[in-house]
DNA sequence: ACGGTAGTATTACCTCGGTCGTCGTAACCC
DNA sequence: GGGTTACGACGACCGAGGTAATACTACCGT
């Protein structure tokens, strides 16, 4: 195993996996695209993050006549897994049951979403 | 209000904030001491980044004779939220459920702790 | 055949976190 | 009082994220 430092993505970073992860392979243009509804970039930035991503082993790609067709290189839930588990660890020494009191005690939280949680739990709790 | 961006702290920052947290106003050397038992930095890698943070604003200090005392400029419920809201947003389109469902398939939780948290829910649901 | 276009390559810059080495100076200790 | 020490001030440097202008090039439509 080469690979296992903690993937820590910057913001610009992450929207271009979430695009890669969500439509598959696809060329410079399609993530430009994307992201462009959001932000305001030139699509040599995009060009350039995609390059040094690659360089970081995130994304990988694939020549199609003169276009390059880029495609994640890491899948979604080790990326999500990774940053989760970092801030538990700043955060919350570990302790998943510390995050969720911290969470519910800062931030407005619907009573159906406290349902679901609840619902998760008891489902869990049985199949373990 | 004319401070309100997102507290982002790196690794180094966050564990210096943590001692001013635990500690209340301390010197340099204690902030030192500290962060030695765990990491080998220099003395003047603390001193450098505390006055970097100083001219951001997270931390400050007073003068006891020719040595600074430093404290924490902002609170530990501020930062701990900001980051782990921006995980949220970044990860889960701020759904607290969502996180919870992740964390809960990918992680050991022990059984302790799901009836820990299934509490905290319990009891903020009746609170609300 | 030629100019525009689309798409990549190159280069540059700025900010920040992090990490120190060095320096000047005040304090402190025989 | 002179050497040692403690401490803050500065300046340097590296890597990474982010942003983009510019240059190069192959291709395409008329």
């Amino acid at each position: 195993m080469p690979k296992q430092k903690t993937h820590r993505l910057g913001d610009l970073q992450l929207k271009i996996m979430q695009v890669l992860w969500q439509r598959g392979e696809c060329g410079v243009s399609d993530v430009f695209a994307d992201i462009s509804k959001e932000r305001d970039l030139a699509y040599t930035t995009i060009a350039t993050m995609l390059r040094k991503m690659e360089a970081r082993g995130l994304v990988a790609h694939r020549v199609d006549g003169r276009t390059f067709i880029y495609r994640a290189a890491i899948d979604s839930q080790t990326v999500t897994s990774s940053s989760s588990e970092h801030l538990i660890d700043r955060f919350f020494e570990g302790s998943l049951a510390d995050l969720v009191s911290h969470l519910l005690d800062t931030r407005e939280v619907s009573r159906a979403e406290l349902a679901k949680i609840e619902k998760l739990i008891a489902e869990r709790k049985k199949s373990k």
